[in-house]
RNA sequence: GGGCAAUUAGCUCAGUUGGUUCAGAGCACCUCGUUUACACCGAGGGGGUCGGGGGUUCGAAUCCCUCAUUGCCCACCA
C-alpha cells in the first residue's frame, strides 16, 4: 500500500470536519460529567476572519479539545455580535452608495436594510472558523440581537432601572459627529495631534483695553459666555468685575475669577464655552453661566455661527481665524500639540456635547468585580497577571457608563414617554406593561398605547454583550434553568487586552450583579498580531495576510502550529508566514513517522525483540511521561506556546530522531511484532497529546492506523494518563546519546561514512550501565563494543566525565592533534576545578550556602578530579 | 502629566523563591551528508561580557538604586 510522502491537508481537513459534525462530536448536552465551558468572544456579525480571530480561536479550540479528551463535557458556544455602531455605519455607507439617506428612512425601513445586510454577510465569519477547525457547538449559535437574547438585555435594563442604577441625565457626553451618536468614555481614543494655539483679543467693555486669550478652538468663540482669570493673577486684577466683548459676535460676557485657571499657560486668560468643553461646563455650572450650543449634530455650525452657519467646524476654524487676522483681532498663532479625542469606530474627532442620555451608576456595581480579580485567591485570574494592574486602575476610577446611543441598529431603550415633560416616562419590558405604569404614574387612566412613545435611542452594544456568558444559556431570563445551572460559570475566556474594559470587566460586573458568581475563572489575554516589522496588521497597510489563503497553503493545522509556537499569553505575535511553513513541516514530519511505522506492519512477525528496541521503548515511555508532565503544568499556567514547543521537540528529536531510528529494522529485515505494537501504542499517545493542536492530521493518522468506529474517533478519545517515571533511566539515556554524538563527531572529522562499521573501546571509569550498548551500537553503527582498561593503539578518542571512548583507526593518527585536544580539555577542567575549589575553601560559602548546594559543589570537585586523572594518563600514554 | 511592563544569541522568546553542568530553546546562519519514512530531511558547528552604571551578598540574568530606550494603559490644562 502506498502512502503519499507529503501530507495533503486539503484532502483531509474537510473530510474530518464533516465527519465530526456528522457524528455530533461538538455538541454538548447536560449530563453527569463535569462541564468545561467557553463562550466565544462574539465577532461582529458582518466581520470577516482576520489574523486576530485566527489566533484567538485557535487557542480556544486547543483548550476545548483538550478538555474534551480529558473527559470533561466540553461546550464551546459560538455566536456573533450585532456591533451597533460599526454595523450601522456600514449600512449607512451602503445606503449612501445607493443614493439613499438614512434621514429619509423610518426606523423600520432602516432596520429592514440592516437585517438584509446581516442576512447577506452575517455569519460568514462563523463559516470561516470551521475551516480553522473550531469545534464549536454550532447548535448553540447565538446572536446578540436575536429573539432569545434581546429580551434578556431589555429585562436587565428594566431591572437596573428599578434598582435605581440607571438614570437619565443631562450631561456632557462624547459626541461622534460622523456616526451622530454619543459614545462611552471607553470608545474615545486620545490621539496626539499637531494643532495651533490662537491668541485672540477681546475688548473690555467701556474701555479701549484688550484682553488676550489663547485658545486651540477659535470656532467655539460663538459659544463663549465668559472670560475666566485667576483671582491671584495680579496682571488682571484691574479687570475684576468688568465685562468683555466677544469679537465679531459682539456679545457682552462677564469676566469671572476661578483658581482653575493656570497662570502659566497661554496668556493666563481662559475663554469659557460651557456647551463645548467639559471643564468649561464645570465652570459654567459654578458661575451660573449661559450655555450656548453652536453646533448641529454633524458638527457644522448652527445659527449661532452667524455667517458661518452650515459650515463644518474645521472649515470654520480656518476661515474664522483668517477673518480675525484680517481684522487685527487674532494677534498671533503658535504651534501646539495636544491630545484629541477620536471615535474608536469612525475615527471622527469627538465633540463634547450636552445632552440627555441614559447612564448606569457604576460605583457600587464594580465592588465585587474588583474583589473577584484582585483579592488573594480571587475566583477570577487574568493571564498574564500583569493586566491585573490595568484592571484595578480602571475599576477604581470608574465613572458612570453612558449606555444610550443615537442609533437604530440595536436594542431600543425600553423607556416610554406619555407626556411632554422630560420626566413623563416609564420603563418596562413591554409596551403593555408600560401602559399600566404610565396610567399609574400620570394618574390618567384613559391613556392608551398610542399615547406612548418609545425612546428613540438604542443601547450601547456592550450593554448586551456584558451579559453574554449568561444570556447564551438564557440565564438572565430564567436564572434557574438546567443548562445555566450546569454550564455557568464558564471556565476560560480568551480575548484581546484591547477589550479588557469594554467587555471583560463589564462581564464580571454583570456576572456578580445577577448571579453573585464570576462569569469565568480564567481570562487568557492574547497579544496583538503584528507583522515582522512590528506594525499592527491593518487593511490600510495591506500587511494582513488572507487568513483563508493561509489555511489553503499551509493547512489549518500548519497555521495553528505556526500561530501558537511563538505567542506567549499577553505578548504580541510578530506574524511571519515562515511560522506557518514550520507548522506545515511539523505536520509532515509526523505524517512521515506514521508512514514509516505503517510500512513495518506487513513485515511484523513473531520473533525475539532486540534488546535495544526494548530499552528504547522503555526509555521513550518515561520520556513521554516527563514531557507530558511539562505540557500539563504549562497548560495550567496558560503557557500554550511552551506546551506545544515541548511536544514539537518530543516528536522531532525523541520520537523520530531517537526512538524510531533505534527500532527501525535494518534494510530488508523484518520487524518483531512486540516492538511494532509498542510503537503503535506510543504513536497513539503522541496523537492524543497532539490532537488539540493539530486536530485534522492527528485524526487522519489515528484513523489510518487501523479502522475505527465513530466511538473510537480520536476527537472523543482520552488524554494520556499521567504516571510516575524513572528519572534515572532518562539520565542514563542522556549519556548514551552523548556517546552516540561523540561517535558521530569522530566519523565526521575523519570522514568515515555512516555506512562503514567501526569498533568502539570503552574505559568505563564511571561504571556506567551497559544497558544502552545495543542502542549505541545501532546508532553508531558499531560492530564491536569492547570494554577495556588499556588505551588502544592508533585511535581517535573522546571523553564523557571520567569515561574514555576510543575509535581505533587503521591509518596513522595525528598524535599532535590528539595531544592538543587532550591538553585543551585538561586546561579547561583544571581551571574549572580551581574555581570550584576556591568556592569551597571560602568558609562563608560553606557556612551559608544550603547543604545541597555545597554537596553538589563537592561532587563537581570529585568528578573533575577523576576526569583530570584520565586525561593525564592518556597524555602520558600518547607522548 | 500619572501608572504599569519590558530590555538575555541575527530574530522570537524561556530562565521558577539569587546557588547543580562555566547562560537555554525554536527559527535563521555555516559545514557535511541522500538509492533503504520525511530536503516540509539528517549529522555537526558558530554565535550572548544577560540595555549602561552603581550597590547588597560568600555568590546576581535573578534583589536594591540610578540612567537610557521601547511598549502599553490612564488623564479635562485652554
Amino acid at each position: 500500500m502506498a502512502i503519499a510522502s507529503k501530507y495533503n491537508s486539503q484532502l483531509v481537513e474537510e473530510k474530518w470536519y464533516d465527519y465530526w459534525m456528522k457524528h455530533n462530536f461538538f455538541h454538548s448536552e447536560v449530563d453527569d460529567r463535569e462541564p468545561y465551558t467557553i463562550v466565544i468572544p462574539p465577532p461582529n456579525v458582518t466581520g470577516v476572519l482576520h489574523m486576530g480571530h485566527m489566533l484567538n480561536n485557535t487557542i480556544q479550540d486547543v483548550l476545548i479539545r483538550r478538555a474534551r479528551l480529558r473527559g470533561y463535557n466540553a461546550c464551546w458556544v459560538p455566536g456573533t455580535d450585532h456591533a451597533s455602531i460599526a454595523t450601522e455605519a456600514k449600512v449607512v455607507a451602503r445606503l449612501k452608495e445607493q443614493g439613499i439617506s438614512k434621514n429619509d428612512l423610518t426606523r423600520e425601513e432602516f432596520l429592514k436594510h440592516a437585517y438584509d445586510w446581516t442576512d447577506e454577510y452575517g455569519g460568514v465569519i462563523l463559516e470561516q472558523l470551521k475551516k480553522l477547525g473550531a469545534s464549536c457547538d454550532w447548535e448553540r449559535t447565538k446572536f446578540t440581537l436575536d429573539e432569545e437574547l434581546s429580551p434578556q438585555v431589555i429585562k436587565s435594563f428594566v431591572d437596573l432601572y428599578n434598582k435605581g442604577l440607571i438614570y437619565r441625565g443631562y450631561r456632557m457626553v462624547n459626541w461622534d459627529p460622523e456616526a451622530k451618536t454619543t459614545l462611552s468614555d471607553e470608545e474615545v481614543i486620545h490621539v496626539e495631534k499637531q494643532g495651533k494655539l490662537y491668541y485672540i483679543n477681546y475688548k473690555i467693555e467701556g474701555s479701549e483695553e484688550f484682553l488676550t486669550v489663547a485658545t486651540t478652538r477659535p470656532e467655539t468663540i460663538f459659544g463663549d459666555t465668559a472670560i475666566c482669570i485667576n483671582p491671584n493673577d495680579e496682571r488682571f486684577s484691574h479687570l475684576k468685575g468688568k465685562k468683555a466683548i466677544v469679537p465679531i459676535v459682539n456679545r457682552v460676557i462677564p469676566i469671572i475669577e476661578d483658581e482653575y485657571v493656570d497662570l502659566e499657560f497661554g496668556t493666563g486668560c481662559l475663554k469659557v464655552t460651557p456647551a463645548h468643553d467639559e471643564n468649561d461646563k464645570v465652570l459654567g455650572d459654578k458661575h451660573q453661566l449661559e450655555v450656548i450650543d453652536i453646533f448641529n449634530d454633524d458638527a457644522s455650525l448652527n445659527s449661532y455661527g452667524l455667517h458661518y452657519e452650515g459650515q463644518d467646524r474645521f472649515v470654520v476654524r480656518k476661515n474664522f481665524a483668517k477673518e480675525l487676522e484680517e481684522k487685527g483681532i487674532l494677534i498671533k498663532t503658535e504651534d501646539h500639540t495636544n491630545k484629541v479625542g477620536t471615535s474608536e469606530r469612525t475615527k471622527a474627532i469627538i465633540e463634547p456635547k450636552l445632552s440627555d442620555q441614559w447612564f448606569l451608576k457604576m460605583e457600587d456595581l464594580v465592588k465585587p468585580a474588583i474583589k473577584a480579580v484582585l483579592s488573594e485567591d480571587g475566583p477570577v485570574s487574568l493571564h498574564p497577571k500583569k493586566f491585573e494592574n490595568t484592571y484595578r486602575h480602571w475599576m477604581e476610577n470608574i465613572r458612570d457608563w453612558n449606555i444610550s446611543r443615537q442609533l437604530w441598529w440595536g436594542h431600543q431603550i425600553p423607556a416610554f414617554y406619555y407626556g411632554d415633560n422630560k420626566q413623563d416616562f416609564v420603563v418596562a419590558e413591554s409596551i403593555e406593561a408600560a401602559l399600566l405604569l404610565a396610567k399609574e404614574k400620570s394618574g390618567n387612566p384613559s391613556l392608551e398605547i398610542s399615547d406612548l412613545k418609545q425612546d428613540n435611542d438604542a443601547l450601547d452594544t456592550w450593554f448586551s454583550s456584558w451579559l453574554w456568558p449568561m444570556s447564551v444559556f438564557n440565564g438572565v431570563s430564567d436564572p434557574d434553568n438546567k443548562e445555566f445551572n450546569y454550564y455557568y460559570p464558564t471556565q476560560d475566556l480568551v480575548t484581546g487586552p484591547d477589550i479588557l474594559f469594554f467587555w471583560v470587566a463589564r462581564m464580571i460586573i454583570a456576572g456578580y450583579e445577577y448571579t453573585e458568581k464570576p462569569p469565568f475563572k480564567n481570562v487568557y489575554l492574547t497579544g496583538l498580531v503584528r507583522d515582522k516589522q512590528r506594525r499592527k496588521m491593518s487593511k490600510s497597510l495591506g500587511n494582513s495576510p488572507d487568513a483563508l489563503k493561509l489555511i489553503e497553503n499551509y493547512g489549518a493545522d500548519g497555521v495553528r502550529v505556526g500561530l501558537l509556537l511563538s505567542s506567549a499569553a499577553g505578548n504580541d505575535l510578530m506574524f511571519d508566514e515562515d511560522l506557518c511553513q514550520q507548522g506545515k513541516g511539523f505536520v509532515n514530519k509526523i505524517w512521515n513517522a506514521f508512514r514509516l511505522i505503517k510500512g513495518w506492519e506487513e513485515n511484523a512477525i513473531e520473533k525475539e525483540q532486540p534488546q535495544a528496541a526494548a530499552k528504547a521503548i522503555e526509555w521513550y515511555t518515561a520520556k513521554f511521561q516527563s514531557v507530558l508532565q511539562f505540557v500539563d503544568s504549562n497548560f495550567e499556567k496558560y503557557r500554550l506556546s511552551d506546551s506545544l514547543m515541548s511536544i514539537y521537540k518530543l516528536i522531532y528529536d525523541d520520537f523520530c530522531g531517537w526512538l524510531l531510528e533505534i527500532v527501525k529494522p535494518t534494510y530488508g529485515d523484518s520487524m518483531d511484532i512486540k516492538t511494532f505494537n509498542s510503537i503503535i501504542n506510543l504513536l497513539e499517545d503522541n496523537l492524543r497529546v497532539l490532537h488539540p493542536f493539530i486536530p485534522f492530521a492527528s485524526e487522519e493518522i489515528w484513523q489510518n492506523i487501523s479502522s475505527r468506529t465513530p466511538e473510537d474517533a480520536l476527537i472523543i478519545n482520552t488524554y494520556p494518563e499521567s504516571r510516575s517515571f524513572d528519572q534515572t533511566l532518562l539520565n542514563q539515556f542522556e549519556i548514551a546519546a552523548d556517546v552516540v554524538s561523540g561517535i558521530r563527531t569522530i566519523r565526521k572529522e575523519k570522514n568515515i561514512s555512516f555506512k562503514d562499521t567501526i569498533e568502539l573501546h570503552v574505559i568505563n571509569n564511571e561504571k556506567t550501565t551497559s544497558d544502552f550498548d545495543g542502542i549505541i551500537s545501532k546508532l553508531g553503527n558499531i560492530n564491536n563494543l569492547i570494554y577495556t582498561s588499556t588505551t588502544p593503539e592508533s585511535a581517535q578518542s573522546f571523553r564523557l566525565k571520567s569515561n574514555e571512548y576510543f575509535v581505533p583507526l587503521k591509518g596513522a593518527i595525528n598524535i599532535e592533534e590528539e595531544l592538543s585536544k587532550l591538553n585543551e580539555e585538561l586546561t579547561y577542567t583544571e581551571g574549572f576545578l580551581k574555581s570550584i575549589s576556591k568556592k569551597l575553601s571560602n568558609e562563608r560559602f560553606v557556612a551559608n550556602a544550603p547543604e545541597q548546594v555545597v554537596a553538589n559543589e563537592r561532587k563537581k570537585v570529585a568528578d573533575a578530579e577523576a576526569k583530570i586523572e584520565t586525561l593525564k594518563s592518556s597524555i602520558i600514554k600518547l607522548s
